[in-house]
DNA sequence: ATCAGCATGTAATTAGTTACATGATTCC
DNA sequence: GGAATCATGTAACTAATTACATGCTGAT
């Protein structure tokens, strides 16, 4: 619902081709809105068609050649509009969650190695946000722009470090198991 | 992707119909894994097609009539299967946080009135857990069951602290909007 | 008898995922 | 000229959302 206005963000950001949309979607846009590069290309399409975003004149259209986007001001318009109106929140799916719940009516044989798995791949993103902020927001940040994003990467680094300690509360707390 | 093991566990917690599911599904599964009325017969149909749950004969089939479901013993272990193997996390989607980066291209105008309903919203979450925790989760639990709902409750609390606080500062640090 | 609410569904649309296809460029 | 990689796309499928349809039950 919300990738035509991820993509506004990111090309207002910066004007980029496909490639290098879906390259900066898996690293920080794709943190909070993941995408693939069908998606985009897809999108894309339908942006310029409502004419929200322009095929930067300078480069050939052929299949395999680089093509880059930029925002025309309706695609400005209309993110602006979105940031600014009501938007009720999305239900949230957690398959961790629904999995301990099913661990306890199914038993929770087998269940810590994936969670240890998970516990993981939680402390490398931790990781990865922590150097980020140690990189880019110096103490002592000032404009708005920069406090605004370092609020957004502050929930990334705090909903990891949740996930952590959650994680390592639940292997904790599983019972157990025979080797 | 897991809405049928959703329905498993809510079965398996005790046989229902469609609507009571439903009804469930708004309420303590639905914390973690929504679904709407129609997704849900939907599922249900196809589960009992593959042999996982059956209609307890009692009721009879006709279309306004109540059917009630039980998980068959293939539904329990398909459950235990998916519970115990390993998942990749889904990607993540969070509207709000793609929401401040935009505002840091086009501006934070009109933005605060919405950020403050959510806050709002998830304040009224947070006190709905906590009511739960206090009334179902007394000081010294024990069986494994009761730990797991529990850890599990903890997480929404949790997650919701996390959201006021953050809603919170994020409101603070907007620029102040003329009236 | 009709209306409100309960209960179960169907249909159409949109969003997201997975698999595959194709051209261009560069390096060997 | 062949392989690797960059770059852009199509097609098919699955999941989720939105809107609508229909029968049953009990109250007035």
């Amino acid at each position: 619902m919300s990738l035509p206005h991820a993509i506004l963000t990111a090309l207002l950001e910066k004007p980029s081709s496909g490639l290098e949309l879906t390259r900066r979607f898996d690293r920080s846009i794709g943190y909070f809105w993941s995408a693939t590069h069908q998606q985009i290309y897809r999108e894309l399409g339908k942006l310029e068609a409502e004419g929200h975003i322009r095929a930067l004149p300078s480069e050939a259209p052929a299949r395999g050649q680089k093509k880059s986007y930029e925002v025309l001001p309706e695609g400005r318009a209309e993110l602006a509009r979105w940031t600014a109106g009501p938007q009720d929140p999305r239900p949230h799916r957690d398959a961790t969650l629904l999995r301990l719940r099913a661990a306890a009516v199914v038993g929770t044989a087998g269940l810590a190695t994936d969670l240890t798995r998970h516990l993981a791949l939680h402390q490398r993103q931790l990781a990865e946000y922590q150097e980020i902020e140690a990189r880019d927001f110096p103490p002592g940040d000032d404009s708005t722009q920069a406090r605004l994003h370092h609020l957004v990467l502050r929930a990334g680094i705090e909903l990891e470090t949740f996930w952590t300690d959650w994680l390592a509360r639940a292997l904790a707390e599983l019972p157990a198991e025979e080797p």
